[in-house]
DNA sequence: TTAATCTTGATTTATCCGATCGGGATTGTT
DNA sequence: AACAATCCCGATCGGATAAATCAAGATTAA
């Protein structure tokens, strides 16, 4: 289980790629202003979403990212483990081998809901700041 | 989130002194054997379980550890903060902190139960174990 | 042709996990 | 007093890898 920045910073791009979704490509430079992720780092990054097909890309000027399917059919989940799955190995001839089994599965349940669902609560929340503030 | 062999071997080690609660000093390689522990980096581990006042020590001849707490008295949460606490910093000025707070809530929740739950759970698991070989 | 993009591989720097070692301090036993 | 069993603690080390950067190449719209 190592959840690092890369995590972090792939979830945030697919979400900025989300909000683009089937409104054509957008470039690097945009999505990492956006989504506050440094330039050259995303460069790889986003190179293990489009390996794993959750993203496709137009070479050349007017080129960018897209995403390839709707924000409805991606889970976080599947954008975690194209950047680097979490769950740890297990050693099944442990006695506690159970409980880090249910543990993966927790978290993993917990990261089952779909791209456009956080999308939605991350637009929710951030109105709800707006009235707060 | 970073997860590490130490929270593992931690929470191995204190299971094993749990079964000796108020039955006197254990001493470290007799716990490193049963919970398959590096003996030298055991020794490393447990000054942070007793630093965090979890387990207490007797020095000298017929000395060792044992559990300062009963079970009952312990959380899992505890322990890894012990070792290591496994909550990330989050950047509240973020889009993405709610969902990252509410995800370190939800693995926190996870891991609230006590060392005695997880024992007798662990004692069960090897129950059934037996039978069904 | 040129400018805007993505693509790729190499490199760097810092961190730190996991583990080991050596010797020191303490205390029960004989 | 001597000894053996323990815990205590600082130092160190190899290897992995996280995070980031750089430089150059390939592709394509205009």
């Amino acid at each position: 289980m190592n959840l690092t920045k890369k995590h972090h910073y792939g979830l945030a791009a697919m979400i900025e790629l989300g909000w683009f979704y089937e409104k054509g490509p957008i470039h690097l430079r945009f999505i990492a202003e956006q989504a506050r992720i440094p330039h050259a780092f995303l460069e790889q990054l986003i190179l293990d979403l489009k390996k794993s097909g959750l993203v496709k890309s137009t070479r050349g000027a007017k080129g960018g990212y897209q995403l390839n399917l709707s924000p409805h059919g991606v889970s976080i989940n599947q954008i975690f483990s194209a950047i680097d799955p979490l769950g740890f190995e297990i050693d099944e001839d442990h006695p506690l081998s159970f409980f880090w089994t249910d543990f993966n599965q927790h978290v993993y349940d917990f990261l089952s809901l779909s791209l456009q669902t956080l999308m939605e609560d991350s637009k929710q929340r951030a109105k709800v700041l707006t009235y707060t503030i």
